[in-house]
DNA sequence: TCTGGGGTCCTAGGACCC
DNA sequence: TCTGGGGTCCTAGGACCC
């Protein structure tokens, strides 16, 4: 048996803990620079808020409905994600975080109790200890708990806790295929026109003709929705195989100087990462272009791929890499409006130098880079940077509305709670 | 004027091998 | 006139997730 435990609105609810009195009021969380929808409260998806709505586009129904509008707070979302996670684990330890607002819980090392139950209690202690409201799902595999979950926030009757019962048709037959786990947008108006509307019709429908008409995957979907196990709790997360940093410019930008700070802010905090991992890159994909929205502009876009030898996570060589890829490409008279580098590669293995690296030059690297990393964290990110990096606000991103780092940050600790 | 930023997996088709 | 049968690896594109 399986729970999927998923917070309720989850940014939004972040916003509330501290400010309580926006409970009851519609309020929406923005992407990066203050550009699209990406969160919403009850209130705000009751208003037809959609997540990736331009917020631009819906000032008239902010203005005339008071709505709450807050640029995207990572460090409070991050650290209050982890405080929920910590409580689920109290409670089973056979979790997998699967996102940053939701967990499955294995729940056959409880066999025998009553998992209602005790998810009800897990359900009050998370509420109690960090303010955020959860719902939790549980069923006979991964697929069946995330519908399960999906049943508890539609009905409040549920008081946030339902169970797939024994006889799952009924439950099924109320759930749109849209609203399976594994089922997006294409495949969903695709089983839709052969008359598959509802989980019950993918679960009656004949395996090897889902595998045909759409993929294996798609067929686990469906086989987990009759209550047979193929998709297992992860806890150790698998070695991960890319890793991409990239950002919309507050403003577009038309010279290469300040192109270039950028793509080398990308590759600076892509091999922080990659470090942080234990890991180094072996192939660099580094790509700039103009908006993919505004009609009248010349539109560009770049993108290129280099093999980094041997393989690394020094950021200077990252850095001259990506730029050596980057500059041919650059084209004078388009506005660019995104840029980012994307490591691809990955290993943690060891390194296959080449005849005529230097072993004396990595040495020195590695230790240049370890302390270039202690600096920065123990005196704060970008304390020591690289000059390519650059000094203009190129990177700066349109966040007015942020809420204060009140749990990761010393000098925005919360004050007065009024309200409490 | 203004439209996010990450990931994973699968499949088909082509290039290559014997 | 007629042209085999078996593999692997790589890549791009498309689907999905949050």
């Amino acid at each position: 048996m399986y729970a999927l435990a998923d917070c309720n609105n989850f940014y939004a609810s972040c916003e509330r803990v501290f400010e309580p009195h926006l409970e009851g009021k519609p309020l929406v969380v923005l992407s990066n620079n203050d550009g699209c929808v990406i969160a919403r409260s009850q209130e705000s998806k009751d208003l037809g808020f959609k997540v990736g709505d331009p917020i631009f586009k819906c000032k008239d129904i902010v203005r005339k409905h008071n709505v709450i509008v807050r640029s995207s707070n990572f460090a409070l979302y991050g650290d209050m994600s982890r405080r929920v996670m910590q409580t689920i684990r109290l409670f089973s330890p056979d979790v997998e975080v699967y996102s940053i607002d939701e967990a499955f819980i294995e729940l056959d090392g409880l066999a025998g109790r009553n998992y209602e139950k005790i998810m009800r209690q897990m359900r009050a202690a998370i509420l109690q200890w960090t303010g955020i409201p959860v719902s939790v799902g549980i069923g006979h595999t991964k697929t069946l708990a995330k519908l399960a979950n999906h049943y508890a926030k539609k009905h409040i009757e549920t008081r946030g806790v339902a169970s797939i019962p024994k006889n799952a048709d009924a439950m099924l037959r109320c759930t749109e295929v849209d609203d399976i786990w594994g089922i997006g947008r294409k495949w969903s108006e695709k089983l839709r026109n052969i008359g598959v509307n509802t989980a019950l019709d993918l679960a009656s429908m004949d395996k090897e003709n889902i595998r045909r008409s759409f993929n294996i995957i798609a067929m686990k979907t469906a086989m987990e929705l009759r209550g047979h196990t193929y998709f297992r709790i992860e806890q150790a997360p698998e070695q991960r195989k890319t890793l991409l940093r990239s950002r919309s410019f507050g403003k577009p930008v038309e010279s290469w100087h300040e192109l270039s700070e950028a793509i080398a802010s990308h590759a600076t905090r892509a091999s922080e990462k990659l470090r942080n991992e234990n890991l180094v890159a072996k192939v660099l994909h580094v790509f700039f272009h103009t908006s993919l929205f505004n009609r009248t502009d010349p539109r560009n876009s770049a993108h290129a791929t280099v093999e980094l030898i041997p393989p690394t996570n020094v950021t200077h060589t990252i850095i001259k890499a990506a730029l050596n890829a980057a500059k041919p490409m650059w084209k004078c008279g388009f506005r660019y409006k995104r840029a980012g580098v994307q490591l691809i590669d990955l290993s943690s293995g060891p390194v296959q130098c080449s005849l005529f690296d230097s072993p004396e030059e990595q040495e020195k690297d590695k230790r240049m880079m370890a302390l270039l990393d202690a600096v920065n964290s123990s005196m704060g990110a970008g304390t020591l940077h690289f000059a390519a990096t650059g000094f203009t606000k190129v990177m700066q991103m349109k966040q007015l509305q942020r809420s204060p780092r009140y749990t990761t940050n010393w000098d925005e600790l919360p004050e007065c709670l009024c309200g409490l």
